[in-house]
This record gives C-alpha cells, sequence and structure tokens, in this order.
DNA sequence: CGAGGCTGGTGCAACGATGCACCGCATGCT
DNA sequence: AGCATGCGGTGCATCGTTGCACCAGCCTCG
C-alpha cells in the first residue's frame, strides 16, 4: 500500500494524499479530502516510516536507556512512558546499560545512528561526557531520576522525584511515630540523588530535635561500585546485621530505596526481630513489591507515571521543534505511603 | 555521512562501497578493500537504516509485545531478549498489551507497519486468530510462555517451559519431604500453560500413590478474567485463607506461579501458620523476588536466559530468510530450586 | 585470430514519502 | 487594461542505499 495506490484510487495526485496526511489542508476541498479518507481506509494504507524518516530526517521513536528492566522500579517507568509515547504514536525503543558506562554510550550512539533524536536516559553516572558529542549535534536528552549538575549540557532536561524531601518525609514519619534512635542505610553516597536523600534524613532529624551525629548511617564501607540493583537487597541484610551488633540499635530505619529495605528486613528478620513491631523501616520508590512483601513496607512513593509523561512530553515538545530549546529541571513531589512496617517503637 | 562521501573520499563508486557493506566482497582487491575501511572509519560512517530498509524492505528491528514490563517476569524476559539481539546488532521495541486483546493486536499491525517481520509474542489469548492475517503475509511469530495448540499457524514457534514437568517436580519435592495432603492454587486454568501446570501437579501425586481427589484444587471460583499479576497475588492470599478453613488443610502447596505462591505466603501468615515449617510452599517461575522474600521461596526456574536467546535465534534465522519455513515448539527444562519455603511436614 | 570467460568494478533505476515551486483560472484593485 | 492575489491542487527532485545489468580490459583456447 503506497502513497500512489492511494491517490489513484482517490483520483488525486499523491501530492495532495501527503498534503492531507501532513495537515496541510486547509485549502483543501471537503469533498477531496473525504474522497482521499475513503481511499485510506479503503485501502488499509499506512505510510512507510522508513520513507517518511529518509526523507525528512524525523522520527516517531524515542529511546529509553535504564540500568535494566529486570528491576520493577525501571520496568514501571517502561511500561509509564511507552503508555504516553503510544497515545501520541510514539514508539519506545528499549536499551538495557546493565549500568556499564560504556554500553550506555553505544546504545545512545546507535539510537543517534538509527535517527533517534529524543532519549531518555536514566544514567548510574555523575557525569554525562560520555553522551554530550551527540547532545551538541542535536540529541535531546531527558534525565531521568537524576537531578541536574553543574556540568551538565545546557539543553538538558532532568526528571526526579525531590528526593530530599522525600527522604524527610519518612524520617519525620518516623520520628512522629515517637522514636528517636534512627539510622540510615544505603551504599556510598556517589549520586547527587543519594545525597538528596541523605541530606533529608538528616534535615528530618533536625527538625525532631535529634542530634544527626547520634544517628547512624550504615554501612560505611560502601564503595562507589555497589550501584546493583539486586544486590541493594543484600547490602541491606548485610546492614542490618551491622545494626543490630551495636549496643543500642536504632528502632527506625531508612533505606535509600525499596530494594534495600526488602533486604533490610530480611536481616532484620534474621536477627529475630519483627518488623512493624519491634523495628520500623521506611524503603524509598514504591515499587509494587512494596505491597506484597510481609509486612507490606511504608515507602516514598515517586509518581511514575506523572514523571514518566512528562519525560515524554518534555522529549516530544523539543522534538517537535516547537519546544523551548532551554534545559530545565522538574522536581515531583514525592507521597509517603505508610503501611505496616512502621509502627511507634515498643 | 553517506555513502556516496565514502566513496568518494576511497575514490571508489558508492556501489563498490556498498557491495562491501553487504559482503559482496568476494572479487575484491584487497588494496581497494582497505582503502574504503579506512574511509569508513576516518569518516565515522554509519549506514542509514531509513534508506536501507526503504530499499531492502528487511530490518534489524524485532518486536516483544509482553503484559506487562512492570512484572519482573517479564522484564527479565526483555532483559535477556534484548541482550541476545544487541549481540547480532539487533534492536528491540518493546510492547506492553497490559492483557488487553485488542492493544496485544493493534501493537503487531503498528509492528508490522513499521516494517519489523519479527515479534515475539507473549499472550495471553489462548487463540491467536487475531494475529494471523499478518503470519499469512509473512510476519513470523515466536510465541513465548505458551505451547503450541491446534489452531496455530504452521510457521508458528512456540517457547516454554516444560510446564507438566515443573510442576510434577515441585508435586514430587513435597511428596518426597513427606506430605500427603496436597493443593493446588491457580486462577481458572484457561491458558494451555495452566492446564499442563495443573496436569503435572495430579501426575505428581499419582507417582507418590496419592489419590487425586483427595488434594484441593484452589480457587474453585476462580474465573476466566483473573489473568492479572499483581492480582495473582490476591488470589493466592484469598486461597490460603479458604485452605485453612478447611478440616485438615493442606500441609504442602503448589501455586501456579511466584506471584501467586508470595500471596499464598501472605494468606497463611495472615492465618497464624509459619511458611517453611508450618506449612510448605512451591512457586514457579523464579522471579528475583523469590530469591529476597523471608522465607526465600521454594520454585522451579524457568531457564528464562536461554528461553530470551532461542526467540531471538529462531526469528532470527528466520528473518534471515535461509532459516526453516515450518514452525515447532521448544519445550525448555524447568529446575526445581530448594529454598526455605519446603520442608517436612511437622 | 576471434569467440567466450573471468575480473574488478561501475551505472542506474528503484524503494515511498515529502514539500517547494509552480500552474491555470477567476477575481479584485487601481 | 494591467497587475496582484487567492484558490485548489500538481510536478518533480530528493533523501541514502541497494543490487541487477553491464562494462572494459585481459586471458585462454580451439
Amino acid at each position: 500500500m503506497t502513497i500512489q495506490q492511494v491517490a489513484t484510487e482517490a483520483g488525486v495526485s499523491p501530492s495532495t494524499v501527503s498534503n492531507l496526511l501532513n495537515g496541510r489542508n486547509h485549502r483543501m476541498l471537503p469533498e477531496t479530502r473525504q474522497r482521499i479518507e475513503r481511499a485510506i481506509d479503503k485501502l488499509g494504507y499506512r505510510p512507510n516510516r522508513a520513507a517518511r524518516q529518509l526523507r525528512t530526517g524525523r522520527n516517531t521513536t524515542i529511546g529509553l536507556v535504564v540500568p535494566s528492566v529486570g528491576n520493577p522500579f525501571w520496568g514501571a517507568l517502561a511500561r509509564h512512558l511507552e503508555s504516553a509515547a503510544l497515545a501520541e504514536g510514539y514508539h519506545v525503543l528499549l536499551c538495557n546499560s546493565e549500568r556499564d558506562p560504556r554500553r550506555e554510550r553505544d546504545y545512545v550512539d546507535e539510537l543517534w545512528a538509527d535517527g533517534v533524536h529524543g532519549v531518555v536516559l536514566c544514567s548510574s553516572l555523575p557525569s554525562l561526557d560520555h553522551v554530550m558529542p551527540l547532545v551538541e549535534r542535536g540529541l535531546q536528552l531527558v534525565a531521568f531520576d537524576r537531578t541536574s549538575q553543574a556540568g551538565d549540557p545546557a539543553s538538558l532536561v532532568s526528571i526526579s522525584v525531590d528526593n530530599a524531601i522525600g527522604s524527610q518525609l519518612a524520617t519525620q514519619h518516623l520520628t512522629d511515630l515517637g522514636h528517636r534512635r534512627l539510622a540510615f542505610v544505603s551504599g556510598a553516597l556517589a549520586s547527587v540523588n543519594r545525597k538528596e536523600r541523605y541530606r533529608g534524613f538528616t534535615a528530618g532529624l533536625e527538625q525532631a530535635g535529634i542530634d544527626p551525629a547520634t544517628s547512624v548511617r550504615a554501612p560505611v564501607k560502601g564503595d562507589a561500585d555497589d550501584f546493583g540493583d539486586v544486590e541493594a537487597s543484600e547490602l541491606g541484610r548485610a546492614a542490618a546485621a551491622e545494626l543490630l551488633a551495636l549496643e543500642e540499635p536504632p528502632t527506625g530505619i531508612v533505606a535509600i530505596n525499596d530494594m534495600c529495605a526488602l533486604g533490610v528486613c530480611r536481616g532484620l528478620r534474621d536477627g529475630g526481630l519483627e518488623v512493624g513491631k519491634d523495628v520500623s523501616v521506611v524503603g524509598f520508590d514504591d515499587i509494587v513489591l512494596a505491597d506484597l512483601y510481609a509486612p507490606t513496607l511504608t515507602t516514598v512513593r515517586q509518581p511514575m507515571k506523572e514523571m514518566a509523561a512528562a519525560a515524554f512530553t518534555q522529549l516530544r515538545s523539543r522534538l517537535d521543534d516547537s519546544g523551548p530549546t532551554q534545559g530545565q529541571s522538574l522536581l515531583f513531589r514525592p507521597e509517603l505511603i505508610v503501611r505496616e512496617s512502621t509502627a511507634p517503637p515498643t
């Protein structure tokens, strides 16, 4: 089914069909228009994307680079982003970087070579230097789950939840319940987001009149490489054991994310404590699993659907040329979801 | 960077460059070849996919249609499939059907219109009639997690784990531990796979000399619509409550999948029982979560990586025209993974 | 010595959609 | 009368790659 066949069927020239297809139909006779429309769905015509892209240089595919869709958090993003894109006739090309910087760059290169002009990048890297050359050539980049930084390209859009506030909400929730000895469990504070979450934690403590110095940050030994996802739970488990060995173990624990929190729960249980009774645990993200675990996990929800929709909208408006060329930073408001894993200290 | 520029740089015609690029270099002077190769990476040339596809009608993108990448099981598939595809220079276009048959069909249509000739379809539907028209036009289809059926297109490749064996392994594991009162928890046995799993369950019972009639299948009230993923856990939880209300509750439970199994664990705990001690539970799939839950879940592992690789290989060989045109069914061997959720009956 | 074969390439017409330049005609303006 | 303007479309070159048809030059062989 080519545009030529449609044109023949409708008794017009291919140009006219093209005009209609591309909204240049201001001065087209309604009658002509209807003839074409009838021909189109009589023949079941769909424009050939390859031809269209070859001619225009544009396309309707955006790239999504995530650490791993095996992780429910990124899976959820993929799902929502795809949903938003689909509604506008866009497609999503999925790429798993496996947290390998090189693979991340290769993917973005590949996408660019394929004519993809917009990419949602969920980078684990603090710097975006590796993709700068393409950004300079016009690649539109949306950084997800990563607040913007000094060296970032001017056109960059950053989309993230307000990590400091989220973390503070979690902490406050614990102090409101009466907890006074708190701990923050995380790997190395290597990314901006992690630092922000820690900042929220200390802010929450201060607000409750607790000296952050008396709180624990575990594990201290976390190094810069522990960016893993599944490993986050291992880390949480180990950290829990460490905390239990203290003379005065904390009664409330704020974890860097849900996976980590689940690991902490696991570790606490290993140590004979009951989460949601003897100890309280708060996570971050609100992955589906949080509501399935036993006990269900109190956590800080990221409005994924809205964030994904925003990512797409931003990208699209910039691809449609009309959008602002200037970068910006979108911070979403996190929401505390209280479930069973938190309770007043006993 | 066009092929023309490379040709000029190398002092040959575009055709010659194209010949090299497409492996038609049998009778090419090694010297010419090197000149071209040098030109290519001097200019950093990458062939334009749109142009190539327009000309040849082929492309290197395959489609993946899953119910939802939000579900870790499908996320894992996406990850592994993408990995296999990447190694051969192929891309994966991700589509979430959200278990909506119409959306599923629309996606496949869309992919076809985009020039995608190969799709891995993880359909929740027993029949594939809705995509038959495209298959007849040449779409290569690999059905994943769905054994082939009578009405399927002749060219269809089906990839699945051997569900009957898997389920039998799970059942056998319980009987070997000494359990005699078993239950099978599932929604309606609406899909072939589910029926197979139930068949494996009864086979396992018979092998242990237990009359399947004495075992329980819960919930009886499951209807055909309960195909959900998150809902699977709700279903498990409800089923557990139901089972506990029996006069002689089962001591061993085989769940249709891991999510359902986790729901069952949840329900049992609600009823005051300790999983892995008072009751044993076995799942199916071995999602990442199975090893994180408390207690860790004994389950039947599907060799996802191998299955995903096979899906890609099958698709590719058929897309490269050379492959067999005849459909086939690949059944993978499941593996029992024993963890903490199973123990001898007390 | 001329027909035929091999070698190492090249010429060219597609693939399907796009969008600018342009057309003939009618009407308005001065 | 002479020129601009609006209308409803159409003609055509073009995007980058491909692969069949073809070519000139040289070798071989009866």
